[in-house]
DNA sequence: GATAATCACTTGCGAGTCGCAAGTTATATT
DNA sequence: AATATAACTTGCGACTCGCAAGTGATTATC
């Protein structure tokens, strides 16, 4: 994965860092889903794990996430969101709703629904739910 | 690039066909700043020619763009979006918010600015413009 | 308290994709 | 007729990916 940036555009830009087919898979889970340990991020997908190391890499460098250790298992390292993180919130949503409208295989419908009906509203609930796992995590030590 | 879809979640299956640096390159171009030959298409990134005729070949697969001959000239090819392009320029915008924000260089800050003021605004304005390119070429042969 | 299991990575390798440069073909210009 | 241009196509080295098999640290089990 290249990081230069190719043009001064904000979307180029954009996919310059967020461009691949894994990248907000692992956001989604962090964010979204509430996945916060390695083995379970990515695993619907069977991300490879030379992969999601780099994507988590990636995001921690970017600030996009964090990394910390579990105080109740000294082996697991917890994920968790940052306000930057949350920021990609209205992306991520987009993502739902075009692939609700044309790709193959509908879960998460209902969240597109609501998606349409009240963007707004699904987006602020989604945001306090992501602040509330960062408050979860924001004793341990990383 | 893989087309078989990893899982049945919207944003996975979007990211199946859009997460990559160029796909949404070309359709910024096609659908946003109106550039419709193959030699204008992603020239200001530098994208590789035969990356260009895949990208141009998945999206008219897809639907979201078409071909046709420009009639004035044997040579070139224009390509112009469709309605299923269309439905792609409130993803687009999520990208300049985001890119404006959170990447170095911010030509179309104005654009983003916009957004954020009144997104739903702007996204009118765009698809109308899109359809006004649409009409546009609609005589022309393929 | 030794053994096995789990978690978070790391390494190696073959396959696939990308970027770049140099063709090729069809049409247009002079 | 000769040259230029637009839209591709091909070839190749470099990079990235997916998969499988390790490694090392910590925890659970016997």
């Amino acid at each position: 994965m290249n990081t230069t940036a190719r043009s001064d555009c904000p979307i180029a830009s954009s996919l310059d860092f967020l461009g691949d087919r894994w990248t907000l898979v692992v956001v989604r889970d962090v964010l979204l889903v509430q996945l916060h340990s390695f083995s379970e991020i990515g695993r619907g997908e069977r991300i490879a794990t030379n992969v999601l190391t780099d994507r988590l890499e990636r995001l921690i460098a970017a600030k996009i996430i964090e990394r910390r250790k579990d105080p109740r298992d000294g082996r697991r390292r917890i994920y968790v969101p940052t306000e930057r993180g949350i920021d990609l919130i209205p992306l991520l949503l987009e993502l739902v709703v075009w692939g609700d409208t044309y790709t193959p295989g509908r879960s998460q419908a209902e969240l597109a629904k609501a998606v349409r009906r009240d963007r707004e509203a699904v987006i602020a609930q989604l945001e306090v739910r992501a602040r509330k796992a960062i408050a979860e995590h924001d004793e341990e030590a990383d």
